[in-house]
DNA sequence: CGACAGCTTGATCGATCTCAAGCACGGTGG
DNA sequence: CCACCGTGCTTGAGATCGATCAAGCTGTCG
């Protein structure tokens, strides 16, 4: 059966992914997964997309797009946690959010990215050039409502996080970001541990903390048998009432 | 001379706000500065937006919509000042950003408005019922496509934002307040002085402070000389260098 | 086995919050 | 006209949360 399926590419194993020698993923199905309102168009997009497409392997900590660059590309993750970071000129880093698996990154940008991406795992993304890409969607979709509704989407997200960094103190901060990681793991069917593919750093980063206020704060949860944590990348919440109280939404 | 301009409207003195009586301001040209991609169809369309609006008058710290509120309504702002604020059950609140006159707001959003809108002065909005606004619009325009650099727009603000929260100490955030503002009125031309036309408690609640903290940095900015301030509400930018360099983007 | 990276824990420091007081201004009523 | 009051802003003093500095712990890799 060769014609494109809507689900989503396999779960993948954040830390550790293997990635399948030789045959790379099939990165017009992750597109597919995130235009499927295209309906009928489908196989012929994705041939078309097939064809514009540059697979592109990486390594944890591999830069793949820095935020002085001239956004010429579009970027569909198709494997992989990739951390969009905002740089300081002193160095001070703020994670603006984590892309993972069917994200896509570079769509609603000015004549720059204005952010980083980086590897947080090994992944696999596919990259397209921005003009032939959109003309390809514009073409075959109706392409333009279907985007808007992912930029509201990030929009949204973006606004909870300014609340996180706004007026929420660090406890309430990493509960309501192991919530986070706990709802996008849900829209993806039951499961009972998170999985943590990004460091301390990373976190600290995202939540406007300090490494060490991290940890300190996942050392309490669990001594309050909030939450369980058999190693440092890996979650299981046993309390989610007490959890969403802390996380104080 | 009926037909639509392409002027914005007059720029509105924020704080005591005189609204000719009688005569609302022309909503419809609100909208069309923003809408002004549609070219030809200007004419007509301000008709039709025009027999569907209604114009709302407010005062200073009347509630316009709720984040409960199911989001029924796209507003247009048409004179004065509007905080959007999320709040938190036990009160505290995060203003997520202000409108100012020709911003919209409720077309990103979900079932509910996710803050609450509140008038931080006196002034005009044009109400929209969703339904017929989209309608009208996606009949009239190349919507969508305009929409989406809206929302781009909001979302790049937003990032902002998030930057400002998660890794500015209170200088930096005082600083990079007032460059954000200063940048708005230049937009609209020259200027000598910012107003501030919200409280000082509306600035802390929108940079993460204590209303304390906000008025201990316009004191240090004074004495440093890098602004002056007449009073509460004015503020002229004595050294922009200085205050990009504290703001440190 | 040693070196290193990432995580945790402890002790101290400091920026910002909180609490409290005083000031400036505008509106109101005697 | 002026005393009074309320609101918003500023300033000061002390408390607090999280950052920083420093050390030790754990697991991985060569």
């Amino acid at each position: 059966m060769t014609s494109l399926t809507f689900n989503r590419i396999p779960k993948c194993h954040f830390r550790g992914i293997s990635l399948p020698d030789g045959e790379p993923l099939q990165c017009p199905q992750c597109i597919a997964n995130k235009l499927n309102y295209c309906g009928a168009m489908d196989l012929e997009l994705g041939t078309r997309l097939q064809a514009i497409v540059t697979r592109i392997r990486f390594e944890r900590g591999r830069t793949l797009f820095t935020q002085e660059d001239s956004a010429d590309y579009v970027f569909a993750l198709a494997a992989g946690v990739v951390s969009c970071s905002h740089y300081m000129a002193d160095g001070r880093r703020q994670i603006m959010g984590f892309l993972f698996p069917g994200d896509y990154v570079g769509m609603a940008t000015g004549e720059r990215y204005s952010y980083s991406g980086e590897a947080v795992t090994a992944g696999e993304m596919c990259r397209f050039s921005r003009g032939p890409f959109n003309k390809l969607l514009m073409k075959f979709c109706d392409f333009e409502k279907h985007f808007f509704q992912e930029v509201s989407n990030e929009l949204a997200e973006a606004q909870k996080h300014v609340l996180i960094l706004g007026r929420k103190d660090a406890m309430e901060r990493v509960a309501s970001f192991l919530l986070m990681l706990d709802e996008r793991e849900n829209r993806y069917g039951a499961h009972d541990n998170i999985e943590l593919p990004m460091m301390r750093a990373e976190i600290a980063d995202y939540l406007g903390l300090a490494i060490e206020t991290v940890s300190r704060m996942f050392t309490k949860l669990r001594n309050r048998r909030i939450i369980a944590a058999p190693d440092a990348h890996l979650v299981r919440i046993l309390d989610p009432g007490g959890l969403r109280a802390i996380a104080s939404e």
